[in-house]
DNA sequence: GAGTGGTCTAGACCACTGT
DNA sequence: CAGTGGTCTAGACCACTCT
């Protein structure tokens, strides 16, 4: 999509300051879930009003990078909490009710990272990728399949994984052992008519209309991290999009 | 969707005054388009500091429901205007262009609400609603077919207008015309296949693979005032979903 | 009790708009 | 020019958590 607009020339000073912070956040000088300093702390650091620092580090936890409890502090937000968990995971059942999905790895391996990829994860040609297949059960039954695509380089050893050590949510991982926090991510989304062997995986009819979520992930800076696509039966489920 | 929790029992002074501007704006007090007066002037009515005035109608701008001008002034946010027009519309072009559907008008007549009207927009059994059917034109094609159901109640003579005399865009047209406001909607997708009338209209196959877009809109305070179900041919076209 | 973030105030200065 | 909203400061009080 059309993202990313030029900055303004003179920024107000929590926009500066909230820049500074993101970068230190990216730097990964605290890790997900640590503690941040005080407010008074940075404020004193960098010598502005703590009512700027507050302002600044608002905005971060608009942006979902930072959660904040009175009383406790301000923690680099990570998907390994509870809250975060399926976060992303827009697929709800047609009553309403969202029940989390499972995993069944197909197969997970490295490969050379076709033009699509390349552009999509802003890979030079002939990038390693890891790619991992997988079917999501939801309620008992197949209800996706699912292949996602991340570089070699960012996940080094993913590709060697065995299907039976990859866990059901992949955002934990990517946190925990490869340093790669997942801020945003885009999502297109087309109908599309399934092919026989998603049919056979789906348990539907050669042809049958499936939803294709298309997802674009990204960590700090708008930077892509993973490419996934899905396929998604939704007979008895909905994909849910608010609008404001 | 899972909405609205329980409020806290005492609630900060700018949430009360939001929910006062808000009582304000639902009342129709101030026209969309129209000035809200001045911070300093809400700050001496209500006898509170100014900058609880102003955070107050931060809230209000980030929900949309005013824009807010440097020097100029706070007004009511208004789909008449051009930044606003098609903000709900989330269909892309494949190359990420957007380019502003035109509507052809099948048929729009009076009915009485069936079962599934009342529950959706909260009327009583026997209701009158206005259903009008439309064709979605993007890039010259016919990409979507349309039915839009509102209560007669609140739109009192829009089932007895004439195709030809509703306008591309309807909320625009709900507000000056109704004075009913769109604030936010809620969307559930899912992949359909396209019956023999579908087909026809979109010049497709029958059993093609259609995105079927599912929205209730809502007013102030969440109260739904139409509901539209949509079927879109997503061959050259992609719903947008931002995650964060 | 010390430290955290959340609320509220009062006042200053600024950029920008309309006249 | 007076009036608007946007930024920044400084300080007070609060609810809450940890130890």
């Amino acid at each position: 999509m059309p993202r990313g607009s030029a900055r303004p020339v003179v920024r107000p000073l929590f926009a500066q300051i909230e820049d500074l912070l993101v970068d230190r956040l990216r730097s990964g000088e605290w890790k997900p879930g640590e503690p941040l300093p005080s407010e008074s702390e940075f404020a004193e650091a960098y010598r502005v009003s703590q009512g700027t620092v507050r302002k600044a580090i608002a905005r971060m936890a608009a942006d979902n990078l930072v959660v904040r409890f009175r009383g406790r502090g301000t923690f680099v937000a990570s998907h390994t909490n509870e809250r975060e968990h399926s976060h992303f995971f827009h697929l709800h059942r047609d009553d309403g009710t969202k029940d989390f999905p499972q995993s069944r790895i197909i197969s997970c391996r490295r490969r050379k990272a076709g033009l699509d990829m390349t552009r999509r994860l802003h890979l030079d040609a002939g990038a390693d990728v890891t790619v991992i297949e997988r079917l999501r059960v939801i309620g008992g039954a197949v209800r996706a399949i699912e292949t996602i695509m991340v570089p070699e380089e960012r996940f080094r050893g993913l590709g060697a994984m065995r299907g039976e050590d990859l866990p059901n949510e992949l955002y934990p991982l990517y946190e925990t052992r490869y340093g790669v926090r997942v801020i945003r991510a885009e999502e297109r989304l087309k109908a599309v008519a399934a092919d026989a062997r998603e049919a056979e995986a789906l348990g539907v009819t050669v042809g049958s209309p499936l939803l294709e979520i298309d997802r674009t992930a990204m960590t700090y800076a708008d930077v892509p991290v993973e490419w996934r696509r899905s396929r998604c039966n939704t007979e008895k489920h909905f994909y849910f999009s608010a609008l404001r």
